[in-house]
DNA sequence: TGTACATCAGTGAACGCGCGTTCACTGATGTAC
DNA sequence: TGTACATCAGTGAACGCGCGTTCACTGATGTAC
């Protein structure tokens, strides 16, 4: 009679996941659980009380977990950041080449697929007042390996670094851009987002000269 | 006996002035009053109460004036675009001309000076999710003004707008990083602030090659 | 293999707090006559 | 020029709320013997 773990009598049959006392990983839970409030209902749902409903567990459960709701904020963070680094790692063009084009193209999509996310990661670095690559370390590193590639190896330390740091930038505030919904006339006209996207990046021109203008 | 009234007897000698009853400007009043608060305390100590207290009036006074507080920080918002707005517009280069640089320069030093506001402008228009040129009407037309200086007469109405864009992004994406001090070494080495946002816009190349790189 | 016990990871009630907003009120102001 | 009165713009007390955090507790787990 000990094979009956899997479906407690307790448990309703539609619960996310019949819970023994102890949860066995609730830090990670909670993370989670942190996510999918942030990106159903807003940063400004984002308490600790709300994360620890949503995680199915007691108001001071997550104590055990982080020291207080800070520290929960900063894991999620630095959750995000790591995802952020991985989605632009693995990007490539249709060429199956890291290109700046389809490492900007990632970052965008990944600020448009968990803004609230975002959000978040910036706001977290900006409170406590470091520079983000400190924490994106990453994604910045692969930002300035394709810009590199494109300058070519006689670029010096100090071009490569402003250029790398130029580019962060606008990606930046493309991502945060990207976000309102009123671009869609300037949208269209270009064939969609994905073109959109590539030609605002292409008109940034970082070293390289604009394809489509100044004639 | 009736010209006591620029100090009423009850009224502390260094409050910031004695006020009747009728405030007489207190819309204003109160918006100048979060300005304060914003760059004082920062974005969350930004309360409707705190705001009245800040300017020396009962909680229940703004709601005289504001139909909430939602309405009272789009006041406070909309301000700031207009603030930016204006500097922008007055920006020039030391040679009097109104260069993308000159505007991007301008632009980061508003956001350098302002942080909290600036950061609360661009989260009420995402709250909207309204285009931010909607608001920054007059600062986006100076954008593009320019870029249509440094671009020449010939270029289309799509390329026009799309480097607007990309400008808009990058000099966004510049204000924001450019709060994090630990890009000090980058600065100093390239002979302070100035110098360095000057560089950073010069890698964007918009419609130029880049200065320095690349040879 | 069992048992005693320390430790871990939950519970749920309670705390004090500041918030946004409402309410009945009152003092100041402006206007019609 | 005075007076009556409507309206405007404040006050201050009160409301219910959700928050972060603490506390004593208890059930589950792991380990020494």
């Amino acid at each position: 009679m000990s094979d009956q773990e899997d479906t407690p009598p307790g448990g309703p049959p539609d619960a996310p996941a019949p819970r023994a006392y102890h949860h066995g990983d609730l830090s990670r839970a909670l993370i989670e659980a942190a996510r999918r409030l942030l990106e159903k209902e807003g940063a400004a749902a984002l308490s600790l009380r709300a994360v620890a409903r949503e995680a199915g567990v007691s108001p001071a459960a997550p104590y055990h977990h982080f020291i207080d709701k800070n520290a929960l904020l900063d894991a999620v963070a630095s959750g995000g950041w790591t995802a952020l680094s991985d989605a632009v790692a693995a990007a490539r063009n249709p060429e199956g080449e890291a290109t700046l084009t389809a490492i900007g193209m990632a970052y965008v999509a990944f600020a448009r697929d968990n803004p609230a996310l975002y959000q978040l990661m910036y706001e977290r670095i900006r409170q406590k007042e470091a520079l983000p690559t400190a924490y994106a370390g990453g994604a910045y590193d692969s930002v300035k390996k394709a810009v590199r590639r494109r300058a070519g190896q006689s670029v010096s330390g100090v071009d490569l670094e402003l250029a790398t740091f130029a580019v962060w930038c606008a990606v930046h505030g493309l991502a945060e851009m990207r976000v309102f919904p009123r671009l869609e006339g300037l949208k269209t006209s270009l064939g969609g987002e994905e073109a959109f996207v590539r030609s605002v990046l292409d008109h940034l021109g970082v070293f390289q000269a604009p394809r489509t203008a100044a004639v």
